[in-house]
DNA sequence: GGCGATTTTAGAATGGTTCTAATTCGTTGA
DNA sequence: TCAACGAATTAGAACCATTCTAAAATCGCC
């Protein structure tokens, strides 16, 4: 676990604890999990890593522990109907994401390549709740596509992916 | 059925014919139910209206238009993992959506409203394919609050709507 | 070490969507 | 009008991620 990703159990440890919950073994692996990966793994493959170290683990302690952190705001959580949802614990506010619709990957989108959108030009929740009249208080964005290496793997697009 | 309306209906007849099938009465129904509303309706609400019609309709079919629309690119699918989808098939292109935390309602984000992303400042998919490596398809942008009505209503924000 | 509260577990329940096999419908050609 | 074929539709089962439930295990504190 590299420092960043200690850092980041560590913050979440303290959101955890300031919510009046203890960090057990199994959730502080959660943590880790989370926090030593971008590849915003989905719930069963938090569960599978927790294993690893407690292997009577059930995946209701992976919810349980997903939904305390969604309540600390230390989770970013992408929802897809088709498929499981996709978990971010290392950036928890909301940012844009590539979806490879072939393989399933999901990453950040890099803050230089995403030019203006969302938080770039002004177009804040604050700017737009005044717009719309909306109390706006989270915001999405996801691109859609075939990622570097399923292009070069002669991929085409899936039926079955994430949109 | 106003005539925006009926003009959508005309649209998604010919792009279904194109694809060969026919577009029977319960199919043509569904394109109406679709393309008078601009309140997203999920496949149940789809269904319920097909059914005011033609009352042995089975969802099935509906899911079953549905895919069809899909694959001639004349509906616009907005995925909720702990809610249904909800459907657009007024503006099959993708474009910002408004979400109610309350209530669920979701509406269209006015182009003007919506000043920069995502297709305002040159930040098309073709841009960002080159600057991914992604062969980018299709973009979603979300925005989650809690409308006007439910303000008014004093409705805090849900626990258990779509995000 | 013991006790009350918290956490965890296994499995059932849920609900939207998809699948399947059988039936019905529509069209075409005799 | 009828037969026959393919397309569309139906009812219900299957699927699967997620949530719920009640019981068992564990934790932290005295």
């Amino acid at each position: 676990m590299d420092i960043q990703a200690s850092r980041r159990v560590a913050e979440m440890r303290e959101s955890l604890s300031a919510l009046g919950v203890n960090v057990t073994r199994r959730r502080a692996k959660t943590l880790e999990a989370l926090a030593s990966t971008d590849s915003h793994p989905s719930a069963n493959e938090i569960h599978a890593e927790v294993r690893r170290w407690y292997p009577s683990t059930s995946l209701a302690t992976i919810y349980n522990t997903i939904d305390l952190l969604k309540e600390a705001g230390q989770i970013l959580e992408l929802e897809f109907s088709g498929a499981a949802n996709r978990y971010d614990g290392r950036r928890p506010a909301s940012h844009p994401h590539l979806v490879c619709l072939a393989c399933e990957a999901i990453e950040d989108m890099d803050d230089d390549t995403d030019g203006d959108p969302p938080a770039g030009g002004g177009n804040d929740l604050a700017r737009l709740s005044r717009a719309t009249g909306y109390n706006l208080v989270s915001q999405r964005t996801d691109y859609y596509g075939v990622c570097p290496a399923c292009k070069a793997a002669g991929e085409p697009a899936a039926e079955s992916a994430p949109r």
